[in-house]
DNA sequence: CTCGCGGAATTTGTAATATAAATAGGATTA
DNA sequence: TAATCCTATTTATATTACAAATTCCGCGAG
């Protein structure tokens, strides 16, 4: 895994100087600091340190100038869709903003990747997915956690449209996705995730049903949505931030 | 702009480095070289040339062991939707197949998104819509290029949809844009976009109309999507590379 | 007093070198 | 043959030095 495992020094660095940056951490009061005082601060050399930084610059966090020093972009210049940040900023910083415009996101794309995979999923796609609602029923039966699976069988009907952008969605979504489904469960008060209405699309799906397979994600996702801006109006407390791994 | 100016040795390392990766510049016959050799062959420190290889890390593109060297990840790990990896792919290697992908994601999400411009957009992002399609019929009747108007339009309803990720989109998208739209004129042995179209659309946002705004960009884009279809059975030739700026 | 110019100071950019850590691959030995 | 150790290779980290960019301040001319 090339992603930030924290094993070496430089990722750490880019872990934790990404998570302050996407909570908030650095302000007109508290500007990034320069070089040096990182360096203190985090026992590193200049060379890591630097290196850390760049990986930052390179997901739009971070912009640098000699004599003026780095400082953190405007928010709208960050690679919301890079997998790090958007996993840093919904384990860090949750909101039902961000969960409301990502369950749009989901809204718009995943309806039509199912469409797709019901058109051209190749016989491995299509086994992946009819898997995942496998575990799905069993995990239901079991009473176990039916979050790996619902996971699971979202990010293989994004694969199964053989669209890249989806398929690299899917990666952006891992994170995000935990957070949702955990949200949405425990707000409806059962552990248990709707076993049936990812049965209608699957079955769809491995039908050939384009149509069917568009209108039942659609349904399912619709509902995600709905639920979001309710716990929101409602006023439930946002939800609360992943404990660290 | 921390994008890649070829302002500094790094950047134009990166660039450079990323061009030739997403190219398929390397292979089993062909591995990415080690550090000591990339030094040599840019004539750059050790530093640069490190920091330009996390940069590309950070993206997905590659990745690094002690011992093992520096290789190129798979394309499925690529940052598909980091503005530089798509850039660098549809400039240097661009292909029905991605466009047709990438249509297929405008498909999903600029409907979604010209709905929600025409619910929630604020009083400046209706106003920058309302620029955008008065610069195209201007271009239109000077006969000027209209495709800067034209990305313009799209950029601007994506970002009036108020949805973070949907304007994430539209830097991802500007570059892909040039690419589509010029395709789609040339195709159509016209140099004219559809000003009646844009403007159906437009008129659907500006008068609140969510449902004849999804309406009136499904069907633009759709007919987008078609005719790289038809190109391609066609067997026109793939667009060329975009000239160096 | 104001404007412009130049020099000093600060911060990132680049270079060079040295050492540590990881690990593949070969040599050695039981 | 198999387990172990050794060595070579490559990235990871640290340190130092200097270059380049740019702000800031002070000084002098008008």
């Amino acid at each position: 895994m090339a992603r930030s495992d924290g094993q070496n020094l430089t990722y750490r660095i880019v872990q934790a100087l990404g998570v302050a940056i996407v909570s908030g951490g650095y302000s007109a009061k508290n500007p990034f600091p320069i070089e040096a005082d990182l360096c203190k601060q985090y026992g590193a050399s200049r060379s890591v340190l630097r290196e850390a930084v760049k990986m930052l610059t390179a997901k739009g966090l971070l912009s640098a100038r000699p004599r003026q020093g780095t400082w953190v972009q405007p928010e709208e210049n960050w690679n919301l869709l890079d997998p790090d940040v958007l996993r840093w900023l919904l384990e860090r910083k949750p909101s039902y903003a961000l969960l409301r415009e990502f369950a749009q996101v989901r809204l718009a794309v995943e309806p039509k990747a199912a469409a797709l995979a019901a058109m051209i999923a190749p016989p491995e796609a299509k086994a992946a997915i009819r898997t995942a609602i496998d575990q799905m029923a069993q995990a239901d039966r079991d009473e176990d956690d039916p979050l790996p699976s619902d996971i699971a069988f979202h990010l293989a009907v994004l694969r199964a449209s053989g669209n890249r952008f989806y398929s690299q969605l899917s990666g952006v979504t891992e994170s995000a996705l935990r957070i949702s489904i955990r949200m949405q469960n425990r707000y409806k008060g059962v552990r248990r995730a709707s076993v049936p209405d990812h049965k209608k699309i699957s079955d769809a799906i491995l039908a050939g049903d384009a149509e069917g397979a568009e209108l039942a994600t659609r349904a399912l996702i619709q509902e995600a949505l709905d639920l979001i801006n309710k716990a929101d109006s409602d006023g439930v407390p946002e939800p609360r931030k992943i404990r660290r791994s």
